[in-house]
DNA sequence: GTCTATAGAGTGATAGAC
DNA sequence: GTCTATCACTCTATAGAC
């Protein structure tokens, strides 16, 4: 109970995450938080900008993850395996935040939708370039890059709707599996 | 306006797809439709059942429409590559009600629950069986087949969230990217 | 920083008239 | 088959004490 903040932050993507936004009331939070609903309004304006922070740190720590995994890397393909690795990664081991960061961005206001869907399409863009170049070089092939990047990314992202912690495959393995899935993929056929 | 328990249904998706199920009111719902909102009770047991008969008779469509698509068609990759354009053309044919019975699962009762996961269950167990004789017939690289079977499922549903009708692509050519994509992964560098 | 109390609106659902 | 009226409850959010 360090930092109330921090609690009832961690109690509503726990809640978020298994009930939903709208079905988790204000109520709900509190009582799992351990204190009166209208303490909550101390600590955040509103519903919705709880679920705003909880959007908006979930976005933000992805891209810093990204990048930092693309620091040291050269060459298309090795940039494209280890943004994939990231991003897999990244969605399994804070599954819960991720879950909500792609089903709930209805709940948030048209100003605040807008500044989440700039981030993630920032995010999005370095994928779509990597696709880009790489096509370019030859490495894969000259594929819709728009779309193969939806899907890369949805792909890796499904993940979070059914990873079970403790279940039969690894973060690694998993991550594994996807990586030769997408580099293939990509490639359709083509040598390396 | 012809027959009422459709109109409901029908104005039920658009709304279920816009703002979300918890998020839409029957008051919501009645008003669309046009009648008052006690009305909607004469036609539907309560606001769950309403959801339920969405997602049933999607899941139903969906499972008869794969097994239609497979019917004459011989050869693994080949019924692969029909499998995976009924998936997706269903889901972009069907967006709205797609979208629903993929993010609403958890606004329906347990038992209603089991019943569409049942239905789910089967229906992944068809893609699984086509990736597992695959690849023991050598015509797919040894992958991980739940993993794959979950990948490809998502990958096609994706579209449901993101295609657009007067959009860049139609959907036989959105089809023919994620066949060629998957089919790709599948065989991870392997000859045909 | 957390409490009790409550405002004010909206919710799903039902009763009974027509 | 649709209506009006209403029940019983829950919701988010605020006021003000401590």
């Amino acid at each position: 109970m360090a930092d109330m903040k921090e609690t009832i932050k961690s109690v509503s993507i726990d809640l978020f995450f298994k009930k939903g936004y709208f079905a988790t009331s204000i109520s709900d939070i509190a009582k799992g938080s351990g204190i009166q609903k209208a303490s909550i309004y101390y600590h955040y304006a509103s519903k919705e900008d709880l679920l705003f922070h909880i959007l908006k740190s979930t976005m933000d720590d992805l891209t810093t993850c990204l990048k930092k995994s693309l620091e040291a890397v050269e060459g298309i393909e090795q940039r494209m395996r280890a943004a994939v690795q990231s991003h897999v990664r990244f969605h399994l081991e804070r599954q819960k935040e991720n879950f909500i960061a792609n089903s709930e961005l209805r709940g948030i206001t048209a100003e605040h939708y807008r500044t989440i869907v700039k981030k993630r399409d920032a995010y999005e863009v370095i994928f779509q370039d990597l696709i880009r170049v790489g096509a370019e070089e030859g490495i894969f092939a000259d594929v819709d890059v728009k779309i193969l990047s939806y899907a890369i990314l949805t792909l890796c992202t499904a993940g979070a709707t059914w990873y079970k912690s403790n279940g039969r495959l690894t973060v690694a393995q998993i991550a594994d599996i996807y990586e030769n899935f997408i580099i293939s993929g990509l490639k359709q056929g083509s040598l390396s």
